[in-house]
DNA sequence: TATTGTTATACTCTATAACTATA
DNA sequence: TATAGTTATAGAGTATAACAATA
């Protein structure tokens, strides 16, 4: 039966799904998991987790950046941050050379072999992606990166 | 400047941000964990956690539940599922009655007071809704809705 | 006095395996 | 032999506070 907004839910659904189904904040926080998890699965032959991919990322666009700028980027915290960069400069991934303006910073960096690996998990990202919105067509990938770009740039804790 | 797909990033947003940007796999990520973050904050003053409002909907929409149709509504796992609802009982929200057709199985249903309690995280849960995503138009959520629901439904792992 | 990075710690979530009582 | 529920436990992720070195 259908309900007050959306699509009619699928037969496959349970019925605590449909009771969900038309929760946008659940949608997501159930997607935002799901699509987690299926991505560190995807890159476990890299012995890495998607927030280290996210580090590289980083780092591969702001060559020099300091731990804090890399805390501030990720969302994320200074703790947190220590033992990324300890995990992927352990890997022979990233390095850590002083900063010569600021001795208390470091200057962040890739090797050779971190931009290789990078290379690696944006295919695999771009995999997953193709895998996890595939029943989304190309109009509809946009479409729905457009809102989340639009929720994205405008949340209370804005970015 | 803009990028391949999808609008340009406004300017309040990091380098880092822009990197990411274009890529919805961590959009749904970053924006999945903000949302619950939001939702759990908002819920506070009824001592509950966004996975016990899921408990008590699933609940009311299905009662005389057993825990092992929590388990798979859920999309969680059973010792989890025992740990949510000694919560909600101790809260008084939730029942644990016996089932007559399998001494093994639980009936369970919602008190007064979790029907009462359930009415107001709802009405969180709308509040939210509207301050996450108050940049969009009706129309627009309605759209992410439908796209969200369509990635749900399909998605590897199922529901 | 403030900032960068580190360490220690603790709390939540999640996942697993071993167990019981019933079927 | 399989299933419903429980317990114990360990791992990941996250958050906090205290600290050292430098600004």
């Amino acid at each position: 039966m259908p309900l007050k907004n959306g699509s009619p839910a699928p037969k496959s659904i349970t019925a605590w799904t449909q009771a969900s189904w038309n929760d946008p904040l659940y949608l997501l926080s159930r997607l935002g998991r799901q699509c987690t998890k299926m991505f560190a699965e995807a890159l476990e032959d890299l012995q890495l987790k998607p927030r280290h991919v996210s580090v590289l990322r980083y780092v591969s666009l702001r060559e020099g950046a300091s731990q804090r700028d890399l805390v501030e980027g990720l969302w994320s915290d200074s703790s947190s941050v220590v033992s990324l960069l300890d995990y992927v400069t352990e890997l022979g991934l990233a390095e850590r050379r002083p900063n010569p303006n600021d001795r208390r910073a470091y200057a962040l960096f890739l090797t050779k072999k971190g931009y290789q690996v990078l290379a690696e998990a944006e295919q695999i990202s771009e995999r997953v992606t193709q895998n996890f919105f595939s029943r989304l067509s190309e109009e509809q990938l946009d479409q729905l990166r457009e809102l989340l770009q639009t929720v994205t740039a405008t949340s209370p804790d804005d970015v």
